[in-house]
DNA sequence: CCCCAGGCCGCGC
DNA sequence: GCGCGGCATGGG
């Protein structure tokens, strides 16, 4: 909790989803849009994430409906500034498919009610994934451990191999509380933004 | 020119 | 069970 106020101090609220949560308009779910942006910035950056985003809801296609519809290519398309646009347009289409076949379509519905390792057994949901969607979807508090949450543990001292047990060391030490797990790991996220890796170096002395 | 980004999967051992 | 390569665009 003293990493989170210092955090905080520092950075201030950070308010991440949903981009376009105020607009209402046909071919447009802010649930989904949150979900899909889960899978898109997989190993990516925001800003790439965001063109492709705003190219979907440009088309009306921020629905599951939509995404099991489309064409494959049209998605591969829209979403190529995200990268990886071959992998990331399957997700798309099987996790939208998940919710048309376990919610009737409701992704507010499917995210509220999906065990987490339901999502896990999806191809192209991982851990992270899956906690992001639990966590910033439907409010359930599943501590979201990324690169950058591993980068600040280590400048702690702090080092695991498993996700799990990253995640073991925030839960057994916060209150469990979603809303202080979602501002917590936008903090993070934005303390990972000026604090690059250590830069891999060649030791002369090691030969 | 280099490295990095809000990971995950498939493969070989 | 593990380590490693592939996936891909855009920014610094």
């Amino acid at each position: 909790m003293r990493l989170y106020h210092e955090l905080l101090a520092t950075y201030g609220r950070q308010h991440w989803w949903p981009v376009h949560s105020g607009r209402k308009r046909p071919g447009f779910d802010p649930v989904f849009e949150v979900l899909a942006g889960c899978i898109l910035t997989q190993n990516t950056s925001w800003t790439n994430v965001e063109k492709a985003i705003d190219a979907l809801y440009a088309h009306g296609l921020l629905t599951p409906v939509a995404i099991t519809k489309i064409r494959i290519e049209k998605l591969r398309r829209l979403i190529r500034p995200a990268g990886y646009f071959k992998q990331k347009a399957l997700k798309l289409r099987i996790f939208s498919r998940a919710i048309m076949d376990d919610a009737k379509g409701s992704a507010r519905r499917y995210i509220h009610t999906v065990s987490r390792d339901d999502l896990l057994a999806l191809w192209g949901i991982g851990p992270e994934t899956a906690d992001s969607m639990l966590l910033y979807g439907a409010n359930r508090p599943e501590f979201v451990i990324d690169t950058y949450t591993k980068r600040l543990c280590a400048r702690h001292g702090i080092v695991y191999d498993a996700y799990d047990d990253y995640k073991t060391y925030f839960r057994t030490r916060l209150p469990v509380d979603a809303q202080l797990y979602n501002e917590f790991h936008a903090l993070v996220v934005r303390w990972g933004k000026d604090h690059h890796p250590p830069r891999k170096t060649v030791s002369t002395l090691s030969i």
